[in-house]
DNA sequence: TTGCTCCTCACGTCACGTGAGGTGGC
DNA sequence: TTGCTCCTCACGTCACGTGAGGTGGC
């Protein structure tokens, strides 16, 4: 008598293997069986079936449901957590919202932080990626200080001279790409103390990380380069951290 | 050279175990191996991994991130569609949240809708087992006629009387029992006609639920009067509802 | 006989977590 | 030798979805 299986399912909007499932783990009674071994449900089962689909939907997980029954009473202290939990979930979902809505905007790439992906727009490939390390190992002050003297760095020919170092490149052709990158990175790092102060200080944690990334992007020519900027430089620190 | 999977794992805010995933899946290429079978991870890996915790953390699936790669090119369109979503989940925890906040301050029960449970807060279980299933095959219209009903339905002798029928009782007490409760039902039918026929005609559709939910919440001899009561009133429909 | 509903396994899903058992360099 | 990191299976998680193969009543 009463309902089937599928019956039953249909009244509280949900699947048979649902209510199957709910039986199989002890949260709903085993309906009585027809000789045929067909199940019977009641109407304290449907009860149930609709209390347990009602805290599902408020979030619960199963054995959290199991252990409202034991302790049983209004659930309030439960409830009172899962509306906290729900609320900081809106607020993750509201920041992605933001985010998303600022990517869109920009047409920002989406493997770096908001605030530094418009200044690497157009970057090389080996740049960018050594810039989405620093991401990862500068602290935002530093962060910032690199991607404001960024422009001016690049701002030079020697830089492209340096991108478009080859590894067949002769000695005397690396030698003078070093003499011109030193003068470039001594009147920056003048006109710019401050930021490569900041840059300096925030690089020296991820100092190994850094150079294990240089160490893979660049070629032996520009290591080379910059093994000699650096003999160069009284600012070779900040010069390694600059490439 | 370069990096551990600790290290790149840690690079990224991840675990080992998800950068193991997600080469097994072909999203980040394998590692190069050290002699002793060491994976090593270059910058080129720890770009990638980025942008996947990324659009992982965006909401994105690993399947939507490898067509994302494919299509390439900035994926507004997929951002925008996760963006609808994102709302439409915001909305539905915004209303979960509202539902919980009522439901805590009026300590409300889990298992009936919000506005039907304020009605039934005192009554026995049985009927309260009933009001369940009418909640689930009663219009909205039909079920607020009812809860209105119920109020006064249940401020008579006759019902107390009816609640209380065990199987054992005599015929004759049966009798009288039907008797009072079909002169009730007269009188309230008429102070509430409109109501009733609200009840009528919302409860056509799931008559049979309805039936098999009576002949399953009450016992033979409470069936046996509300037989009775159908042969002496006029509204028997409705007052199969009522019980 | 065909169609429909029911049954019970049991594997699949998703993005990893978590040991289990063993190896390599200090 | 002890400790630490690494390796590769491979099962576990969560709430069911989805066939697979078979049965019972019209």
């Amino acid at each position: 008598m009463v309902w089937s299986p599928r019956q039953i399912a249909e009244l509280a909007d949900t699947s048979r293997r649902a209510v199957r499932h709910y039986t199989d783990v002890g949260l709903l009674a085993e309906p009585e069986h027809d000789t045929n071994g067909y199940g019977r449900y009641g109407v304290h089962h449907l009860v149930r079936l609709l209390r347990i689909r009602r805290l599902t939907q408020l979030g619960l997980t199963l054995p959290q449901i199991a252990a409202l029954d034991e302790t049983d009473e209004h659930p309030a202290g439960a409830l009172r957590r899962l509306d906290a939990e729900l609320a900081a979930r809106i607020e993750e979902l509201q920041a992605t919202r933001t985010e998303l809505a600022v990517m869109l905007q920009r047409a920002a790439p989406t493997d770096l932080p908001l605030d530094i992906a418009a200044h690497v727009r157009d970057l090389p490939d080996v740049e960018r990626a050594f810039v989405v390390v620093l991401s990862r190992v500068l602290d935002p002050a530093a962060l910032e200080a690199y991607v404001h003297l960024l422009v001016p760095y690049r701002d030079d020919p020697s830089v492209i001279a340096f991108d478009h170092l080859g590894d067949g490149v002769e000695q005397q052709t690396r030698a003078d790409v070093a003499v011109d990158l030193a003068a470039h990175l001594r009147t920056l790092s003048a006109a710019q103390w401050p930021r490569f102060e900041l840059l300096e200080a925030g690089a020296k944690p991820g100092r190994r990380t850094i150079d294990a990334a240089i160490r893979n992007l660049y070629g032996p020519a520009q290591l080379d380069v910059m093994a000699q900027v650096q003999r160069l430089s009284p600012y070779a620190g900040a010069a390694r951290s600059m490439n």
